[in-house]
RNA sequence: GCCGAGGUCGUAUAGUGGUCAAUUACAGGGGACUGUAAAUCCCCCGCCGCAAGGCUACGAAGGUUCAAAUCCUUCCCUCGGCA
């Protein structure tokens, strides 16, 4: 790091308090979009959008941060198209934070979950695009110049993400490529900084599956590079669905302490609370809006399903706790209705509730950290 | 009244001698979803039973047959045409 350098990368992080319980602490992230307080849930707006809502609606649920995608839009409709549009923050009408991903989990969950083609070697990842059958190639470069264009706030190292249960020689490359393409990440991210003289900030992700070593080993060589945050990368259930608590926490005490730690994908209500108390300060995850789409609501009583019979007549908000707005103006029996007649409003209101009850659980996590 | 077509599991359909408790879709019931190819996917859906299995069923009643949703007879009903 040279003396020039420290800016907004340095200032970005600050902890106002650390849990004296657990390894929870309380922070703030400053970023060129506004500061988001740690620990915080972004929702995922893959591509360009959290499904079913505006950005205007998403605000209303007091999120302070969301998550795009490097390679969603990159395919479709082509980071050149969002930079001739102001970049995504204007595109879609978001003057907060925005996180982008690198491309590298959307490529490898392509791969390994259906037929289409790809392939990985030192220098990238060369898929089959599933929109039109075309082939890419994404670098560490290249995904670094899409989130350029695209603007975004925190950008990611492009990484190669394996699942839990690969086998020591798949883990020890993907942590090899990892490092070697988060090195090139972090030139590029440098030297576009400089270029265009932008201030943003670019996370690494730590790889290394179920397996201590190999998690060891990949978080120093990514500390060795410098990042101004780490990411848990991989998946963090194992086959029977469990949260890995073991492994993600291991990863979590292995990062330094002055710097936000993110845990990607996760999840549910109870893992995020786990995450928390474990040192995360950032999350994400797709649960809260798909299964708001699916009618899957959390509530301050526990899981309600919607759709079940039980709420035909229902006149009750979903949550009587919640100040969303669904919950402030709607009846569970109404919402049940427009969700069983697959009316977008349904799914829309859903979203909002769902992301609402995220925001507002770590509003209620933020203030127990700031008053114990 | 005559002629024609038809009556199948909530609805719409498939099945025209055994492989049929019976196809498919919708409706209905339940579930899954963790850096989003997910507005997706899975299960149940005559009755009893955890199950094996049993029982009752393809408009009604008889009949033919080892065997009928399927063939025959009569009746009831619906739709179209003619009176």
């Amino acid at each position: 790091m040279t003396e020039k350098k420290k800016t907004t990368q340095d200032m970005s992080f600050e902890i106002l308090k650390t849990s004296s319980t657990s390894k929870a602490r309380l922070g703030r992230i400053t970023t060129a979009h506004g500061v988001i307080e740690t620990p915080a849930f972004m929702p995922d707006a893959t591509r360009g959008a959290v499904q079913t809502i505006s950005s205007l609606q998403l605000a209303d649920t007091k999120t302070s941060a969301l998550v795009s995608n490097t390679l969603h839009l990159y395919l479709k409709p082509g980071s050149e198209l969002i930079r001739s549009q102001g970049g995504l923050h204007q595109f879609m009408h978001w003057d907060k934070p925005i996180l982008t991903d690198g491309g590298g989990f959307q490529i490898y969950s392509l791969i390994h979950r259906s037929s289409l083609k790809g392939k990985i070697n030192a220098e990238g990842m060369t898929f089959q695009s599933p929109l039109d059958g075309s082939m890419h190639t994404l670098t560490p470069e290249k995904s670094q110049e899409i989130q350029f264009d695209l603007g975004s706030d925190i950008k990611m190292a492009f990484d190669d993400c394996i699942h839990a249960d690969q086998d020591k020689q798949r883990n020890l490359e993907s942590v090899e490529l990892t490092t070697q393409w988060s090195r090139r990440a972090k030139e590029k991210f440098g030297a576009m900084s400089n270029e265009l003289g932008v201030e943003s900030l670019i996370y690494a992700i730590v790889q290394g599956g179920n397996d201590r070593e190999m998690r060891k080993k990949s978080f120093e060589e990514l500390n060795e590079i410098g990042f101004d945050g780490f990411a848990y990368g991989g998946w963090p259930i194992d086959a029977e669905g469990q949260f890995m608590e073991d492994i993600i926490g291991y990863t979590a005490s292995l990062m330094p302490d002055d710097k936000p730690k993110y845990a990607m994908g996760i999840g549910t209500p109870d893992d995020i609370r786990k995450g928390v108390e474990l040192g995360y300060d950032l999350f994400d995850c797709v649960l809260p809006t798909r299964n708001a789409r699916h009618g899957h609501l959390y509530t301050s009583e526990g899981i309600l399903r919607v759709k079940n019979g039980e709420f035909k007549d229902d006149n009750r908000p979903i949550d009587p706790v919640c100040d969303c707005t669904a919950c402030v103006n709607y009846s569970r029996a109404y919402i049940r209705h427009l969700i069983n007649i697959d009316e977008p409003l349904g799914k829309s209101l859903c979203t909002i509730h769902n992301l609402r009850y995220y925001a507002r659980m770590m509003e209620d996590i933020r203030e127990q950290l700031a008053i114990t």
